[in-house]
DNA sequence: GTGCTTTATTGATCCAAATCAATGAAAAAG
DNA sequence: CTTTTTCATTGATTTGGATCAATAAAGCAC
């Protein structure tokens, strides 16, 4: 059932026992979403981390009604609001499909109880932790260095998928542009070959 | 002599036992830093997390010969070039001091000693990975989201220490601007009022 | 399929920041 | 204290993205 996830643990903490493991799977449940469809809704507590097992799903901020698209995430990685999740406070993100995605879904309850009943649980925490930290920090960078153009460029080499699948009104949202601005910077791009 | 460091420990994780405590002291050393030194260098692996006795410090990415502030850090703050810590791979980020600073530096191999000799410090390291993960997601949020003016008016009311503190293009790059615009920034502010 | 809604493109205008350049102020070095 | 260097401000010009508006194309529902 949960092949591609326990992959995921192996890579990411393969001392991890099989009582641990099996007890981790027990916290898991399975859902569907169909695409527009809201997994995790902004405004409050978020409960859960989603390990996607089909599909794509985006995170957003929403900012005076207007979603920002903090970023998107694709089969065999999870995704969460994680900072609503950490802190027990109401969600600054929302999260919904883009496509047709099944989720593999761990409960804040369940988490828990994991780092309770198995300490060396904390160690799977501490690397998804840093894990997310080094991502974020790649984000940061880009944002902060790169103009919106060099953004793009870099996007597509990295993540073809995003711009293969995403809409582009999305993915402009996530460069943290205006949809026309895309448009243009893509016109500008196509010309430069 | 680690008392601030010990009152930050005790209440990011309370419940962590005397012995792992004085373990920890041990894998600490006192490192005095002059005005505009360099603390940890771009380039190799970093090797040690920085908790800030004294002074101010800057952590930066060099990008073209530009060094392109990611953050400041305060008194009773930890930094370091996470990214290159926990990857093992050649930093991307400096470090240098504002001020004169004293630190309280934690080797890399120190760290792995804690975590192996005592399990529950893994607690710890998860609490800190948290943490960073949290604070940048701020500032993910502001470099998406706001305007540099906006920005600027909302690190004065939340940090005002480095408006006061940090020269003037430091800023500038931390909010992803040039020494100019941030200066004209300034102009419109004080007009405002 | 037809119509309706959403998304993408293009054009025109406006604005904030980048860039280039010069001067003034402040800090560091001697 | 004086010199030198670094930092901050101001001006002129350019540029890329925002905004407003209109049209074209693509998706979706019926």
């Amino acid at each position: 059932m949960f092949d591609s996830l326990k992959l995921y643990f192996r890579k990411l903490a393969p001392e991890l026992s099989q009582d641990a493991w099996n007890a981790f799977q027990k916290c898991l449940t399975v859902k569907r979403y169909k695409k527009g469809e809201t997994i995790s809704e902004e405004g409050r507590v978020n409960n859960i981390v989603c390990f996607i097992e089909e599909g794509i799903v985006m995170v957003y901020n929403l900012i005076d009604g207007k979603k920002n698209i903090y970023n998107f995430f694709f089969e065999h990685e999870y995704t969460g609001d994680y900072e609503s999740f950490l802190t027990r406070k109401p969600a600054n993100y929302g999260i919904e499909a883009i496509e047709d995605t099944i989720t593999f879904n761990l409960h804040y309850d369940g988490l828990q109880k994991m780092y309770a009943d198995f300490p060396e649980f904390e160690r799977v925490g501490r690397l998804v932790a840093e894990g997310q930290f080094l991502r974020l920090t790649e984000r940061n960078a880009s944002l902060l260095a790169e103009k919106p153009e060099d953004r793009y460029e870099n996007l597509v080499v990295a993540k073809p998928q995003v711009a293969q699948r995403v809409p582009q009104y999305l993915i402009a949202s996530y460069l943290g542009i205006t949809p026309e601005a895309l448009s243009r910077i893509r016109k500008r791009l196509v010309s430069k070959f």
